[in-house]
RNA sequence: UCCCCAGUAGCUCAGUCGGCAGAGCAGGUGGCUGUUAACCACCGUGUCCGUGGUUCGAGUCCGCGCUGGGGAGCCA
């Protein structure tokens, strides 16, 4: 007989006759004659009611059952005798494919984050991680469906780069050098040996390869991993996280705030659509406001404010900051927060910051003083969104690099592109866990992410 | 990296003024019930994070270290 998922035989409008259902059980209830075991196959939330009568000949054998345990089941799918549930399937055969000994870490009640994070291996099978990782499968799908949806083509960028200036962190090292031996020239590492013949690293982002396929492709966007290794030791921060980065010829700025916008808005109102049972999870005993967020984030439309209105507004705000707030000097976290969660208490998506404070590829306003960059900020997780118009004018351009003393050289390929048909374009990255935390309010990135990296852990 | 907090049974935690180490859950045994974080009775469980010190005596006070969490910085 063919497996049944669970989540169909829930979801189901009749009896659906004799079926086979595999999972692993949840717990067992033992009556007089009969138990009562909760089967959950990770297709969805609930579990399946299965009963198992003392007439199957394995029924010493099932009474032993244990949480954790993997079973097969065959009988008829049935509607419920019981409440709270509406279909239960009347076993006439249980096959015990694996027992779980009592040692199984994860018991019927409720454990700490911290804890399950030193399980990472088994945490997916808890109903919270079940459904946090059933979203984030969902929300990724959401992503691509955004962008196919508006022509954008999925580019893979590389994860290895040869560059050690991208801009953004610190770098991992890349190498397959004996590092018990690893030769050197003027006292520095001579990476002439190594498989590359020039040093590599792990990429802090994509955007520089997007923006070359933007001015080929149009719209393009990434989706991939990314790694920083700084020392950040933050809830908001991993080593190893995903961006999703939209790059897009002939967009302005105001056109690169709008897809920030739309892309929030449709994603969380495709969560919201398909995902309700395991949202309601997070509802409930995770984020007690977190249908009023997802509302906010989806009807309300998001806050555009100049750099410059923004330090006016935290000025006459009259409340006292840890930090001072001055024009030239980046927004502290405690600002920003002010912001979104105080003031406007919506999105907000902050622009045209001074130039002194970003990178050399952001376009630089007619001001001189200020560049096209932007960040979408969202209430109590912060920054999750930041991008810019890109510099598209050559000249300007090596005057800003030479202005923060880079070296053109390395760039010379990037440079390229506006050598020959240079257009307007623009682009942001996306934190695809801070997404996640957005949509389940699960509070800590290392809990939306399947095995997190941060500094000195990478077990599992 | 800096600041603050925590570390006690498998898990979640209590432990008073420095005086013999506790509860609930999980696990085991038996009972009861179309049950649903089932329920009732009984049973076992310890490097009190490590280390050095103060003291007649330290889970408790002090120093150092490790681990975890929160905040800050960096940013997605």
């Amino acid at each position: 007989m063919k497996r049944t998922k669970i989540f169909q035989l829930i979801d189901a409008d009749a009896p659906l006759d004799r079926v086979l259902a595999k999972g692993w059980v949840r717990t067992r209830r033992d009556s007089k004659t009969f138990s009562f075991i909760e089967l959950n196959d990770g297709s969805c939330l609930k579990n399946l009611q299965v009963i198992a009568d003392e007439s199957l000949d394995n029924y010493e054998e099932i009474k032993k059952i244990t949480t954790g345990s993997a079973v097969a089941v065959t009988g008829r799918h049935v509607e419920s005798k019981g409440g709270g549930q509406k279909w239960e399937v009347q076993a006439d055969g249980i096959e015990i494919i694996h027992m779980a000994p009592e040692t199984y870490p994860l018991q019927k009640k409720r454990h700490t984050d911290e804890f399950l994070r030193t399980i990472a291996h088994l945490r997916p099978r808890t109903n919270k991680y079940g459904a946090a990782f059933r979203i984030r499968a969902e929300l990724a799908y959401a992503i691509h469906q955004f962008f196919r949806d508006r022509g954008f083509k999925y580019i893979h960028t590389p994860i290895l780069t040869g560059s050690d200036c991208e801009g953004a962190g610190e770098l991992f090292r890349v190498t397959a050098m004996d590092l018990t031996r690893v030769p050197t020239v003027d006292g520095k590492p001579d990476f002439d040996g190594d498989f590359f013949g020039r040093e590599a690293n792990l990429t802090v982002s994509g955007q520089l390869s997007a923006e070359m396929f933007a001015l080929a492709l149009g719209d393009v966007y990434t989706f991939g991993p990314t790694f920083r290794a700084e020392n950040s030791n933050t809830r908001r921060h991993a080593a190893e996280f995903w961006m999703v980065e939209p790059e897009m010829a002939f967009c302005d700025l105001a056109g690169n705030m709008g897809l920030g916008e739309d892309l929030i808005r449709t994603v969380v109102r495709q969560i919201m659509d398909n995902c309700a049972d395991d949202l309601e999870l997070f509802a409930k005993f995770v984020d007690k406001k977190l249908m009023k967020t997802l509302q906010n984030t989806v009807d309300s439309d998001y806050v555009r404010l100049p750099y410059r209105e923004a330090v006016a507004i935290l000025l006459k705000s009259g409340k006292k900051f840890e930090f001072p707030v001055e024009f030239g000097k980046d927004l502290q976290s405690e600002h920003e927060r002010f912001l979104t969660e105080n003031h406007f208490r919506k999105p907000v998506i902050l622009h045209d910051y001074p130039k002194t404070i970003k990178p050399f590829y952001m376009r630089v306003n007619d001001d001189n003083e200020t560049v096209a960059a932007m960040d979408v900020l969202v209430p109590s997780i912060g920054e999750i969104i930041g991008g810019s118009q890109r510099e598209e004018r050559l000249d300007v351009l090596e005057a800003r690099m030479a202005e923060l003393s880079m070296e053109t050289e390395p760039y010379w390929w990037y440079l390229d592109s506006r050598r020959y048909g240079s257009v307007p374009h623009s682009g942001f990255g996306l934190g695809f866990e801070r997404l996640m935390m957005l949509v389940t309010g699960i509070s800590n990135i290392r809990d939306v992410i399947p095995f997190p990296r941060t500094p000195r852990n990478i077990e599992f």
